[in-house]
DNA sequence: AATTAGCAATCAAAAATTATGAGTGCTAAT
DNA sequence: ATTAGCACTCATAATTTTTGATTGCTAATT
């Protein structure tokens, strides 16, 4: 790959992002200053290097997904983000009384709004939260609500009907000394200290004293479970992008945009970097898009932020709104 | 209106509803049973009344808006709920355990299932929910979470950041007051005793007491916003229906598909009758769709679940499913 | 050796043309 | 009042024609 198949490359990119249009050799002969003759024939390398392909013989080209990649990793130069972006980014860490969550949300909402892709977040406390209270409340003789909350604000609450043979108002007694024990652990260990030191004491002091133990497990095991919870801006966004253009696939698409589907592709994360690019078909929620993901941890929340646009996505762009984006959520904390 | 028109009517409606093609006059001859020729004499009649259209000279004809009313309002007979339709709801009333807004979206999940178009609830906490307890819990010098909870076991939560110059212990100390002077009210009464009978104590006591007031306002009012749920099951079904036949089309309809265009849609919903149906321009939310609603009400909680499909719904089952529903749930704080 | 001009060949997409057939309205007979 | 018969209509589908952008290759040029 000399340099001017690499600017080569990197002008069919960038065109066919804009344009949504086949290149052919002309239309790029003043960019590198060359005939349209030498284009074809840097193209026919280029083409058989797998970076480009065509639709049919007299067609221009269009990046492969090879070519994505290729362009991703070598070609792009994410800059600093111009005004306009920006600025709507910065209207929202103006607002100091923002909680953390809530200054995902917006962002993300401005994100979708500035780039027309669609964006989604799986948030959830993270694992440095500590319980500060649990609260049991009888509601009548036979149901209780129980309520968590933890030091960084974060709040559940789960009811349960309890059988004929236990009084409710035991049942918050024994949450009133639970609660006791517990204040301070982190949410994580709660399981673990509720099994080992907790069970036992309430084994001495109530009868049927498996069923009042499920209760205080549920509590926390449900706290666990929906204390992770997704938002998804710009839903229908992708729609409206020009590569669906028959019932067919709109529809396809169209069968994704729910929660569940969104859930699975966000939280399907390797490991390693902090931000990743899923092109295509290593996107697994559709071949026709890529997928930018990048995790964030503030002290009391963490998650993913997923873009999830075109192929043809405006990458440069978008890596920079996710790179500001979080580092300023996770500024955010630092105040 | 004679006999015959009413029948040749139905049938039209009931004809194109399954099939989604134009009805000629030869394939009702059997049903009807006269000729053709009859038919076509009929069919001009009702044409001109307005009743029905087409949508070329020499195509068969389709039911206009005005002739699915009619059909609505005098020639449909909701009958019992058939087989399958009827056990799959059954399930859900087996399970006692179940609250009654889990019991709604389960139900709803199975009526977009079976018909395959897009339902909808929005429900809130009624307005005969009394507080059962409002809890301050101070996370660190400047930040409380106020959580309300009702006797009928709905609970939200709210987090403040409190100014410096008030101790978050004191506001934790008014809220055990406020607590008890509240306990009991029924909740839409809370702002107005908060207003002219706590606020006056809080002046008495605390220095800035404003704000300390506008925290319990804020409270309640957000809990009043918030305990307003939606809810939405086969969201993108409308998109399968074959009126969606064009991109234009399904584009113009999925941008509708978001929370917000459902919330409106349900909410804007005349006081009369619980069961409202809603066709074309009148649905509010495209003109190739019909809504129906049928309010319900259960100690604890109200809402409107709605059912968007295309016009021609299979309106004498979604009828049927939506009563027998609604009874159910209604019946269920009974037990 | 690298670049470029020139030109026939290709093929998607758009436009124009031609068939097909379901269904109508009207008239006259039953 | 109902029906058979027939010319007429027009959406839909199938077919053909036109257009134009773009290519690959060859031979000339730098």
């Amino acid at each position: 790959m000399d340099e001017r198949k690499k600017a080569l490359l990197k002008e069919i990119v960038e065109t066919y992002v804009k344009t949504v249009k086949p290149v052919g050799s002309n239309s790029l002969c003043k960019k590198l200053k060359c005939s349209s003759a030498t284009i074809r024939n840097e193209m026919a390398v280029l083409e058989n290097l797998g970076y480009i392909e065509k639709n049919h013989i007299s067609s221009g080209r269009i990046p492969s997904e090879l070519g994505y990649k290729y362009y991703v990793e070598n070609l792009m130069q994410p800059k600093d983000l111009t005004g306009e972006d920006m600025l709507k980014l910065q209207t929202i860490f103006a607002n100091n009384e923002l909680k953390v969550s809530d200054a995902v949300t917006r962002c993300l909402e401005i994100i979708s709004d500035l780039t027309n892709y669609t964006s989604v977040v799986l948030g959830r406390g993270s694992s440095d939260n500590l319980l500060r209270q649990l609260n049991i409340i009888a509601l009548d003789l036979n149901k209780v609500v129980a309520i968590v909350c933890t030091d960084k604000g974060l709040v559940e609450n789960k009811e349960f009907i309890i059988p004929d043979n236990i009084d409710a108002n035991e049942i918050v007694k024994v949450g009133e000394m639970v609660n006791k024990m517990l204040v301070g652990t982190p949410i994580s260990k709660v399981s673990e200290k509720l099994e080992f030191e907790i069970k036992p004491i309430i084994a001495k002091k109530v009868k049927d004293y498996e069923t009042v133990y499920n209760i205080f497990y549920d509590a926390f095991n449900d706290f666990l479970i929906h204390n992770t919870n997704i938002h998804v801006s710009g839903r229908v966004n992708l729609l409206k992008e020009p590569e669906y253009d028959n019932t067919t696939s709109i529809k396809r698409i169209a069968s994704k945009l729910e929660d569940e589907a969104f859930k699975k592709m966000v939280s399907d994360i390797d490991g390693g970097e902090d931000l990743q690019i899923y092109i295509g078909k290593d996107s697994n929620f559709d071949d026709n898009v890529t997928v930018i993901k990048k995790k964030y941890k503030t002290d009391g929340e963490e998650g993913t932020i997923a873009i999830i646009g075109p192929k043809r996505m405006e990458y440069e762009r978008v890596v920079s709104l996710l790179n500001y984006m979080v580092d300023r959520i996770e500024g955010k904390d630092g105040k």
